[in-house]
DNA sequence: GAAAACTCTGGACAATCGTCAAGATTGTTT
DNA sequence: AAACAATCTTGACGATTGTCCAGAGTTTTC
């Protein structure tokens, strides 16, 4: 009965059971952190019992690296939108700068989830890994964007993809922090920041120093 | 015996036995990290048995406030002598930076524990207020090297001061994680983004924007 | 030098942790 | 329908956790 139409094979459940858990996992650490999290407490959000974990994962750590891979898949891509849509400079920052403001508020437990995850990937070598493998490809995100704005404005990036991408990571993170302590202008600070900063990563052609 | 000379008042002695074990605290926590530190492992790293942290100190949380309290004091005051001692831009750019790479490499594991606690800061509301005002501290720290520099080179700071602190904070974690990862290039890359950036936040008087 | 106050030890507690395995349940293949 | 494999539940284990406390040791006070 199951046709060509990819039907679930027995490969296929296991890797969704591992999906469910993952997202059952990344729900419980964004509220309560890394350090609160046990396995009982991921299962209890889940529809599954606490033993389930170690049929799917053979190790916490396993566990909760699977996690951070699927969590890099949802977050990679997030800007291509406002990369193609823009058609100017102008509308590029625009949009950047509100996708950023978006991102902040609906998703503050999984950006918080990911600061918490790479500041114990300084303890656990287990983490490093993966959590570099993340901070590259967001670094890659970035960069695209302000690639992106240079083309629009007929300039060139004035900066290196990782000095770029440090000193945003450092703004959006001082705006979660800011946004978790519940001051109510650090969205709007966030947005002047990101307005102020985008023009000194670029420059006109040819007076890019050598990096 | 004991003259005008300030000798051992009880208080005292308290407030002594409490900065001990705060330093312990402090060890534990930047050898392996907040979520894997308990009172016991503590109490191991000084001089007292594990039952003498519930006399000195209310709760768990209480001792870590106090930890991250005791931190501030020592390193609020790190570039006031790079700020005296600079005699030009150049020169306190020069210092500035040798000072970031010295305290990355030398205090290593307790800039890596301030970044953890920072992120437990976002899950235990208890520690906000005390993470909150060292973030604070720091950027003040940060806003007079900034300004010093903008009083040597006859200019005005560019951006504001969270603004400022943010950049810089995120190149310095950054780095901070490179350096963790093993990567040797990590501090003078850091060297390098910090003469690259410092200009970036400089602008001659009267240029400034309204913020 | 006795009494009182302070300081510290070490053991105990209930709770929770990661991990495992025996057995029930379900689904698939002969 | 029987045999088999995959999936899940449940309970248990040793270890570790924060917290508390009775009592020993020490210092101060009278």
């Amino acid at each position: 009965m199951p046709a060509s139409t990819a039907r679930r094979t027995p490969a296929d459940k296991h890797d969704e059971r591992r999906r469910a858990l993952a997202e059952s996992a990344l729900r419980t650490l964004g509220d309560i952190g890394y350090a609160r999290t046990s396995l009982r407490e991921i299962a209890n959000n889940s529809e599954f019992s606490h033993g389930v974990v170690h049929y799917y994962f053979s190790d916490k750590l396993d566990l909760i690296v699977h996690c951070v891979q699927h969590y890099k898949a949802t977050c990679v891509r997030r800007y291509d939108g406002v990369i193609a849509d823009a058609g100017t400079v102008e509308e590029l920052v625009d949009r950047f700068a509100a996708k950023l403001l978006e991102t902040l508020t609906d998703e503050a437990p999984m950006h918080r989830l990911w600061y918490d995850l790479r500041s114990q990937s300084m303890f656990e070598a287990t983490l490093q890994e993966a959590v570099h493998a993340i901070d590259r490809t967001l670094e890659a995100m970035i960069w695209r964007v302000v690639c992106r704005a240079a083309e629009l404005s007929g300039s060139e990036p004035a900066l290196s993809p990782a000095t770029t991408y440090g000193m945003l990571d450092g703004l959006f993170q001082q705006a979660l922090l800011g946004h978790g302590v519940g001051s109510p202008d650090a969205l709007e600070q966030l947005d002047r920041q990101v307005r102020e900063v985008v023009p000194l990563l670029l420059v006109a052609p040819g007076t890019r120093s050598i990096d």
